[in-house]
Order: C-alpha cells, then sequence, then structure tokens
DNA sequence: TCCACCTCGTGACTTAAGTCACTGCACGCC
DNA sequence: GGCGTGCAGTGACTTAAGTCACGAGGTGGA
C-alpha cells in the first residue's frame, strides 16, 4: 500500500475532484470541501491488496476515488462470501466509525485501486457539523443494509441456479452490451469470484453455467457470455419453486 | 391495531418515560423530549398482528415501548427468515426514514406489543436539529447491520446444526437461568419459529434437537431445555468442521 | 366431554449442495 | 520451446437439506 501524504496543490488534486463528488458530500462548500482535502490522505493498492481484515479497529472512512474494492467474509475453511462490490465514489466502512466496533467484514482491491482516507475524528467532526452528511450518510448506509437483506434472502430461499441466473442478469444489465441475439456480457470476475459472490463453491457455478448452455438461456464463449433467452431468466427468477 | 393520538397528561405518560428512556434519543432535553411526546402516537397490536409489510411505503419511526416485535423476510412458498427480534426501546425500520425506499422487511408483533410512531418528517427534523441523533441512529444502524453480517455469515457457511447451536447458546446466555446441571432455559419461540430464526425449516429443528439430546449435550423436556455440556456446544461452534 | 387446532416427533424419500480427484487448456516466462 | 501456474470442466461420490405423510400429545373452546 502506498500512502500521498500531501496533495502538493488543492485547487484540483485528485482528492478534491474526488470529495467533491461524492455523493456523501454533497452538502458541503468548497470551503469545507478544500478543508477536508488537506486532511485526507490518498492510499493506492494493487489487485488482490488488502485494504483491512475484518475485527481490525477502525480508524476511519474509506473513499473509493478509481478501481474498485470487495467488501467480504472468509470462513475458517477458506470460503469466502463476498458482501459488496464498490467502485468510484462509494464509501466503505461507514459505520463502524460511529458504532465504535471493528470492521465487520474484510476489504481488498479488486484491481488497481486509489482509496481516499479520512480519519475517524475528522468524519465525525464534519457530520456533527453538517447534519445533512449525516443524514446523507444514513441514505447510503439504508442502500447497504437493503442489498445485505437482499443476500439473507437470496441465501435462505433460493438455490444456487437461481443466485447465478439473478448475478448474470444484474451483471449484464450494468455492463452488457446489445447485440441482435440478446445482451453480451464479458465476464471480467473468475468462476471462483461469482462463487464467492453468490454464495457457493467455484464447481457449482461451472456445473450450473454448463446447464444454462445446454438449455440454450445462455452461451458461453471463453469470457464471453450472450443472454439467449432473457425473458426466460426472468421468468425462472419470479416463479415459485 | 389500535391507535391512541393523544396522551391525556404529557408529564408522566407512557409514551414520555418510553422516548426518555430510548437510547435513541439520549441527547435531547426533557423539553425537546416532551415537545416529541405531543407528536408521538401509540399503537397496540395482539400477538401476530402485522405492523408493517415489506414494501409497503415508509411513513415513519416505530419504537418499542413494551412487548416484543420480529422484523422478517417471507418468501413466496411460505417460508420466512427472522432478520431481528426487538424488545423495549429498541427502534425499528429507522433506515426507510432516510433513503425514501419502501420497507424492506415486514415487522409483526411477538405478544402484545405497544409501539410509539413518529412521522418521518418530525423525526428527520430532530435529527437535523440535533446530530447528535443522527449519530445516535448510526450507531443503532451499525449494530443492526453486524447482526445481518453475521446471519450472511452463517448462512453460507454453517449448518443448521451449527445454526441451532448458536441460537441456543444465545438464548440461554440471555434467558437462561443457573442450575446445578447447567444453564436452563424455557423456549418461548415454537420450533417452527426458531426455524425461521436459523433460517431452515420445523423438521430440521425438531431432528438437529433430538440428536443434541441423543448425545447428551442437551436435554428437553417439553419446552424446558437444559444445557448439559456448554464447553461442547461451543467447542464445536469454533471447529472447522 | 369431545372436537378442532396446533405443535412435535419421526420414518422414508428426493434433491440440492458440496467434496475430491483428475484432465485439459491458455498464458506468461525463462 | 518447454514448463509452471491458475482457471475451467466434469465424473463419481457423500452428505446436508428439504419434502411428504402420518400419528401422538396437549390445550382450549363450544
Amino acid at each position: 500500500m502506498l500512502v500521498k501524504l500531501l496533495p502538493v496543490e488543492s485547487g484540483d488534486t485528485l482528492i478534491y475532484r474526488v470529495l467533491k463528488a461524492a455523493p456523501i458530500f454533497a452538502a458541503l462548500s468548497d470551503a469545507e470541501i478544500e478543508y477536508l482535502t488537506a486532511r485526507t490522505e490518498v492510499r493506492t493498492y494493487s489487485p488482490a491488496e488488502m485494504l483491512f481484515s475484518e475485527g481490525e479497529p477502525c480508524t476511519g472512512l474509506h473513499l473509493v476515488a478509481t478501481g474498485r474494492v470487495r467488501i467480504f467474509k472468509s470462513s475458517p475453511n477458506g470460503r469466502e462470501q463476498v458482501l459488496a462490490v464498490e467502485g468510484p465514489g462509494a464509501s466503505v466502512a461507514e459505520l463502524p466509525v460511529f458504532d465504535g466496533g471493528g470492521y465487520p467484514a474484510s476489504v481488498s482491491a479488486v484491481e488497481e485501486t486509489k482509496v481516499l482516507f479520512i480519519s475517524r475524528q475528522d468524519f465525525r467532526d464534519v457530520c456533527l457539523e453538517h447534519p445533512e452528511v449525516a443524514l446523507k450518510v444514513l441514505q447510503v448506509v439504508g442502500g447497504r443494509l437493503r442489498r445485505l437483506v437482499g443476500i439473507i434472502e437470496e441465501l435462505s430461499f433460493t438455490t444456487v441456479r437461481h443466485r447465478l441466473i439473478s448475478w448474470l442478469l444484474r451483471e449484464a444489465r450494468s455492463v452488457g452490451r446489445e447485440s441482435e441475439e440478446g445482451l453480451v456480457l464479458t465476464l471480467a470476475a473468475s468462476h471462483q469470484e461469482i462463487a464467492s459472490q453468490i454464495g457457493t463453491v467455484r464447481e457449482l457455478v461451472s456445473r450450473n453455467m454448463a446447464r444454462l448452455q445446454a438449455q440454450s438461456l445462455i452461451r458461453a464463449r471463453g469470457s464471453e457470455i450472450t443472454i439467449l433467452d432473457q425473458a426466460g431468466l426472468e421468468a425462472e427468477l419470479s416463479s415459485v419453486v
């Protein structure tokens, strides 16, 4: 991890631009952003490098500037369950800043990633002075909580096949491109990573992928996946059983 | 559901006492509590009655005064997954108040329960005027988030047996009483309810309970459960399969 | 008192999930 | 070119989870 302590100029640095654009700080004036800029640290991580591990004491707020990070829990026998993948503008670990406990999960960089770090005290001060920031944090946390509830729902009510389909559709909608055969998706994640995200193991992802292909619902050519029958897949998600 | 609109006197009503004692409003002065008291509604629910259902628009904050409520998701095929059971002093649905969305889960009363209801606008106003309240909400929400992450962890890494053991120990620690044979616990929940809390079905709770008894780890006499070998149970929780 | 209703226990079975082991392939590197 | 390494596919198997069906107690009304 690389730490850059002070920005050379504060007018147009990466820090300033990211803070300014972060939804969480929308309520702050330019002067206040400048103030925060001076007290923010940039950290650079290489792919798979850990930002922090579950249980460590929480020292401050992390804000993704560029790249992506994954938030996950890991089990003693080596399995991982991904809770979220966050990209630029997203804040990570807003909550432990307030409740004083350690980090509830671990976070690592997916790719080359730059993260802004604001100390716990600075962030709390900002929230106390600007209640709108606190409300915004609550809003962000609301979304996070909803996603966690969604994961619980999927884990306790659905099958691996169901979760894989729902993962594929979500992914296709967010990064897929149209073609005359259907949405085309280039997988950035390995089967292992998909497995961690949907709460299962590599082999089952592989098998279910093969089965979806055998049923002509998708076509997989290496890391290129074409959603051949989006309606059919969606139907399966909503059907009971 | 029974709604009582205005308290007769505000000096020592149930409402005032509950608001005053609620951790979430610890930062408010007496005058402010009085103010809120006048704008709070008491709602009374009978066992199993719904406070609201998942997806409904969120109209305000609920604060449990007496009794208990359960927060849960339900699946199309009738299964339920309990996310939390909250007793007096706890707030419910703090978050949707802020992010504008509908309720992420349903809530019903476990037993005869009185709930204070504060409108969305009133609560937001209080948070804006008293940032400490917002920080307190963040702290409460932090705890909630941790518990959700815990559920996800259990669901994706552990077996039904493991979850049942962990449920029993948690329950025993919170409401169990000592005896020379070990902690004794009187079950308030049916097997069906336990199943919903640990994410499985009635039959598996029944079977696993029987198996724990056969192994002399617990003894069940009707709704009386004795933890015979606490150490043994705990060991199983931490052992890697 | 008897019936309706709910909860529990359990046997027998089906199926989803996970494990193990091995193969083949592609890519990058010396 | 050859080799190591990581990822993907798959067969064979084990085991946990869930389903279905049924019978036994218990409780509380009518």
